[in-house]
DNA sequence: TGAGTGATTGACT
DNA sequence: GTCAATCACTCAT
């Protein structure tokens, strides 16, 4: 399965977290695929050790800090070596909304987790999970009967490079979870 | 060694 | 609409 059909069919799992004691879970409305040869893509340029998880096994998490305030998730998607990986922009909240609540430092569920500096603060992810297996706790992820149904695919948000792929995909139904409305 | 940029967010005008 | 927060990385001295 490519990249890009990845991105799609993790589009209505469910994220769940177990961390510091506080069980929360979302599930995904909002993701972006970033491809090897992808001058947008962190793994463009080679292997760094921030990077390193992103060159597989797929199946790992690629947690990365940003603008000097922010973490970041993805999931790696291609065989070792190849770099490629699924950025998570935006969940619906299912769970443990008030943890949430109290870590993002407001309320409105719309807010908790629409951005995927906002996903990381509301479920308590950082640095530490880099590499993580998301087949294990504390951060796994789970596929349940949710349909999707019509997707729409728009270009990236945040970049400058290849800004005309529309690598970037959301459920229509699920438009009011999305980030940047 | 240092300036510039960035897969962001929230506060402010 | 503007801008600061302030870290990893790239590219140019």
């Amino acid at each position: 399965m490519s990249t890009p059909e990845v991105t799609r069919s993790v589009l209505g799992m469910v994220l769940v977290s177990d961390i510091g004691g506080e069980r929360t879970a979302g599930r995904i409305v909002e993701a972006e695929a970033y491809l090897k040869d992808d001058p947008a893509s962190h793994s463009s340029r080679g292997i760094t050790k921030r990077n390193a998880p992103m060159f597989g096994p797929p199946g790992l998490a690629y947690v990365y800090f940003t603008y000097g305030n922010h973490w970041c998730l993805n999931f790696v998607t291609a065989p070792k070596g190849h770099g490629e990986a699924v950025l998570i922009r935006a969940l619906e909240p299912l769970e443990g909304l008030d943890a949430m609540a109290r870590r993002r430092g407001r309320a409105a569920p719309r807010d908790l987790l629409s951005g995927p500096g906002k996903i990381c603060q509301a479920m308590g992810i950082d640095g530490s999970l880099n590499g993580h297996p998301l087949a294990l706790p504390p951060l796994t992820l789970l596929r349940d009967r949710w349909e999707p149904g019509e997707i729409a695919a728009r270009p990236r948000i945040g970049i400058s490079q290849s800004v005309d792929k529309p690598w970037r995909l959301y459920p229509v139904r699920s438009r009011e979870w999305v980030s940047r409305r």
